[in-house]
DNA sequence: CTAGGAGCTGACATTGATGTGAGGTCCCGG
DNA sequence: CCGGGACCTCACATCAATGTCAGCTCCTAG
């Protein structure tokens, strides 16, 4: 199949698809006009890659993951993703952190005793 | 007193202490040589800059907040921080999202009745 | 034959705080 | 007077997926 039809079929779009080729992600033939020419696996290909960054993977990892699937080579597979999960932990905690802070500044902007003391400090 | 020194004060770089100024965050005067200077209160200011940064504000926010709060203008802090506490809660959320589709590919990754199919689709 | 649709490449924009480096001014101590 | 340190501005790099535009080729239906 063409791009188009790829993109309508995965919900991709075709500048995704192009990139997720400029990426390393995805493979193509290409026809005598120089057109991308799809096979039906690249279908659900395109469907592992965009789980994989609806799981916060960035196309770096994902173009390490895919060939570790590929091989069922699971040990691997399961390092990588673990390391990401690890970050999306770390991320997630720095994210709760800020909002503690957050809850701190709307406490001082709240604060009927607070006047102006930007000079005093906090 | 000049940047070096506040920077020292503060823990702020001085790159960063420049960028705040570009952003309206902070302002100095200028010496005959055109170098900054700074007064007292710039210690709390900067202070108070670092925290909103620490709160996830964007410099945008942060910029609009400060007169707010200068002004004691609790109502429209109020719903200034409100609404990036909606923001923030939804980005946490996303990301809490993320990690649950991480632990599917962990699952798919992990399990032992997956070979290769990347054919034949999640 | 022709208009238009689909594809192609290449490239810039987005978002944002900070690092870094070049090239220049200025001031002070020795 | 000179070296060096502190400061200045300007500007590019970072990270990443996607949108979007320009300018081009190619194929096909009418």
């Amino acid at each position: 199949m063409r791009i188009g039809e790829l993109a309508a079929r995965t919900g991709a779009s075709v500048r995704s698809l192009r990139y997720y080729e400029e990426q390393g992600l995805l493979t193509a033939e290409r026809d005598s006009a120089g057109r991308r020419r799809y096979a039906e696996a690249a279908v659900a290909r395109v469907a592992l890659i965009r789980r994989g960054f609806a799981a916060s993977l960035s196309s770096r990892v994902i173009a390490e993951l895919l060939p570790l699937l590929e091989a069922a080579c699971v040990p691997r597979s399961r390092a990588l993703l673990d390391a990401e999960r690890k970050r999306l932990e770390a991320e997630i905690t720095a994210m709760t952190e800020a909002r503690v802070r957050l809850d701190e500044v709307i406490a001082i902007a709240t604060d009927p005793t607070w006047r102006c003391d930007v000079e005093t400090g906090s």
